[in-house]
DNA sequence: GGATTCATGTAAGATGTTACATGATTGT
DNA sequence: ACAATCATGTAACATCTTACATGAATCC
């Protein structure tokens, strides 16, 4: 099984879901279009490893409620607990910062002003995921947990990321710099 | 044309080389194996945006110097003005940490501590390349400044999730914790 | 009236990975 | 002896995206 597979497995350990629920709950975890997921599902379902329970529903077109079973949370058990493969990165906005030198400065400018606000509309939405967290109940062992911490993860990443905005913009300003 | 045939550009941009440093120089920018990189150099050499000069050698393979032509300056440069797309991450890591409440608390730390030794890597070689920069020749407007900024990104980046990591393995050591 | 949400699927195409193919030189 | 580096290519396969297909309910 390959690596969106697991990323399934991992969100309907928690609670069962529809292919529909799945493609905005993966996008998070392992972006993936509905194209590839309905395909999977079936596939992990003749192979034992989901079961589902089609619900007949009147003004919406009928859904499959996908849960993971005994077989599929073995098989997830164990492939958390295998190295992760690297991670793959691919950021059309390197390449530009990388090429910046062949634009003018306003276009330069522009492209990273750009970048803080696509990152402050993420950080926004996750913020209010964090929010609605119940931190009180919240333990290193809690099934929210894992959830909790890489909210968390991604907007402290993507904070540095504007902080690095701000340095670049702010070396336009100067005409000689220096980096610590 | 596709992104990696953009990447592709912006290295030969800078200096011509063959498609076997093409793929190391792309590592960083928008990774690719050699049986991807090969044929598209002979497409884009075929539309007009490449040549090559063959550079015939004793001990080694013969091999084929790639520049960029006038018309793929044209192409380059009208590309990086425009907005970029939305950037591909993929990483298990994510997925595993999520679904860490599955495993023991053991294994999860080791998920954690393994991911700060990784980072440790990336960022030693990046500090090297830092280093290397010629500061003090260094502007704004310098070919050599997008790859500096990116470096320092990609230091700060990960620094960043090592604080993280760090952050996480601390919640384990607390039997009650509170997030700022 | 038109976009969005819900809901599942298939088909075609683009992109990316792994394996096959060759072969001398250099370092461990 | 064995792995790595240099160097280019093809073939098969896996993965991912875009387009085609359908259709009622709800919101602006």
């Amino acid at each position: 099984m390959n690596t969106l597979g697991y990323a399934i497995l991992s969100v309907l350990s928690r609670r069962p879901c529809s292919g529909y629920q799945l493609a905005s709950y993966l996008d998070v975890l392992w972006p993936a279009k509905h194209s590839q997921i309905y395909p999977l599902l079936n596939k992990m379902e003749q192979n034992g490893i989901l079961e589902f329970e089609l619900i007949k529903q009147t003004g919406k077109p009928d859904k499959k409620i996908y849960s993971i079973t005994d077989k599929g949370m073995q098989i997830l058990k164990s492939w958390i607990n295998e190295s992760p493969n690297e991670q793959i990165k691919r950021d059309e906005f390197l390449i530009k910062v990388y090429s910046m030198w062949l634009t003018d400065e306003e276009h330069a400018r522009k492209l990273i002003e750009d970048r803080i606000s696509k990152l402050e509309v993420k950080i926004a939405s996750r913020e209010i995921k964090i929010e609605e967290v119940d931190k009180d109940h919240l333990t290193t062992t809690s099934k929210h947990f894992g959830r909790y911490v890489l909210l968390c993860r991604g907007n402290l990443l993507d904070k540095e990321e504007i902080s690095w905005c701000n340095w670049v913009l702010d070396l336009f300003e100067t005409p000689s710099f220096r980096c610590e």
